[in-house]
DNA sequence: CGGTGCGTTGACTTCGATCAAGAGATGTGG
DNA sequence: CCACATCTCTTGATCGAAGTCAACGCACCG
């Protein structure tokens, strides 16, 4: 509810929680005036740049592109559904600040959460290609979403094969951490499974500047953490309260440390190398061998 | 060992097994006569262009020139590596016929399967946007399987942008069922999660003419199905019996009955919709609508 | 005929779910 | 600014699902 927000109309509101009970809040957003969007292009795309830079090479050319692409800035509430399963929209959402996750709920009530989203992000990128979403995406934070229309973005990737190129890429590392969720999920203890978790949020929110080298703002809620997990809520309390008293992680005032990184990493068994980044996020050689693989496609 | 098939170098034949006490045996392929190997492109490429047809419109022109792009077929052991993990390869490998799977080992030497692997799927598609491979691939059941070089194929899809378009759907459907098996994991019993799997592959096998209305070859072993659920062999033992003592399902001479398909979606919670298969496999209109989204892109 | 892979069974243990209840936070309305 | 409701985290007790260990039968095969 910052001074720079007001309330608009609310597309995003529907609640999350299986037996919400909360009352209705209408999602806050900028205003629809292009001009003023346009204005604030740059800085609502800014964590997906960033994203992408650190795997992929873009020129000014195109960089400067993605800056003037047109986008309406919406920031909603914690646990609200962003996307509905089922839906198929004409517009394109990018998390800008915040946590959301995937999830889809079933029959018998239960929640499971397939992925969770960081800033820089898209929630339903190539979702039109395969109609329907199969799944349905909401904020586990509050958080600012960026709301682009899939025509401007068509066009973008139509005129720079480099973004769409990229944005590929991007695809296919979430697929990357869908894999090792699986295999957490199959083959890793609950200790495990959530140490892991950790390290790849810490890895993750590190690419877009939300993390320093051993910590991390983390204001996901227990029951979103065993959603994620495959675990009840008490279990998940039990889980991380392990990890505390083994002082592989401390968790205070929301901001999770990792006093030593290594100790967690060998613990969790956790291997950045499915994540896909270059071992030195700053060499301009390794960025330009990816771009070349990618345009070769 | 048919007679169609004779001895040659072996690419492919590190053994999968954690405790692996097999011999070695060489795999089998194809002359590599380049004459021979095009004639029968058609024949060894058909179940992914029946896969794709099942969602995607070809032209005439862009289903000759699949016919026509030639590969190298190559006969494989059951429980063979076909990729190992942190290759890259400059050839893209297809099922033809047999299951394979995507797994991990993990440092305990727990193995985890991440996908299975039907015919007219590819193994290792965009393997090379991503640098190396985070997971290995092998063979389940005695696979051929279809090599063709990326060489070959980059023209083929850059002449053909509806070919790339089908291929990265047919990409998009593997990541929805990576997602729906996290759900499995996560959050559906052992049993319910099993059944699950069953009917899936009776769907995607359908898709490639490799299942009836109600049935398929099941050559799966135990401790594969074990690996896939993140179950222990005895666990899964147990579970594929409560679900023949249930009548659920019927398991004989290694091929899979299904004697009331409704009552196993149900019980399983399974929906096809994440498969996004169109509701009608031969509705034309359907396919029209798809490919025209996909060229949009 | 003995090895080996695969399926099966029984006994026991452990991990994680469930149920129940309480303690801090946090936030909202009056 | 207080009072109340609701989250959120926490703890204890008990139950059930799944893992582990061990052994056996059967089919296949060299």
């Amino acid at each position: 509810m910052s001074d720079r927000f007001w309330s608009l109309s609310t597309r995003v509101e529907t609640c999350t929680r299986r037996l919400c009970t909360r009352a209705y809040f209408g999602s806050m957003e900028f205003s629809k005036n292009p001009a003023q969007a346009r204005v604030l292009g740059g800085q609502m795309l800014s964590p997906l740049i960033q994203k992408i830079e650190t795997r992929f090479h873009l020129s000014d050319y195109d960089r400067k592109a993605l800056h003037q692409l047109s986008a309406r800035l919406v920031r909603v509430m914690a646990h609200r559904d962003l996307i509905e399963e089922g839906k198929a929209s004409d517009h394109i959402t990018f998390i800008r600040s915040g946590f959301a996750c995937r999830y889809r709920i079933l029959p018998d009530g239960g929640r499971a959460i397939i992925a969770y989203l960081v800033p820089g992000d898209t929630c339903d990128l190539y979702a039109p290609l395969l109609g329907r979403m199969d799944h349905a995406v909401a904020t586990v934070t509050r958080c600012d979403v960026a709301v682009v229309s899939r025509q401007d973005l068509g066009m973008l990737t139509s005129d720079h094969p480099a973004i769409a190129g990229a944005l590929h890429i991007t695809d296919l590392v979430d697929e990357a951490i869908s894999r090792e969720w699986l295999v957490s999920m199959g083959r890793r203890s609950a200790e495990k499974q959530i140490a892991h978790l950790l390290c790849e949020l810490l890895a993750r929110l590190q690419v877009v500047g939300l993390a320093t080298s051993d910590s991390y703002e983390f204001p996901i809620t227990q029951a979103d953490l065993a959603d994620a997990a495959g675990l009840s809520v008490v279990h998940t309390n039990r889980v991380l309260q392990t990890l505390r008293a083994e002082g592989l992680i401390v968790l205070r005032n929301k901001t999770l440390f990792v006093p030593d990184l290594n100790r967690l990493h060998t613990f969790s068994d956790f291997d950045t190398r499915y994540l896909h980044l270059p071992q030195n996020l700053y060499s301009a050689e390794r960025r330009r061998i990816i771009s070349g693989v990618a345009r070769l496609q």
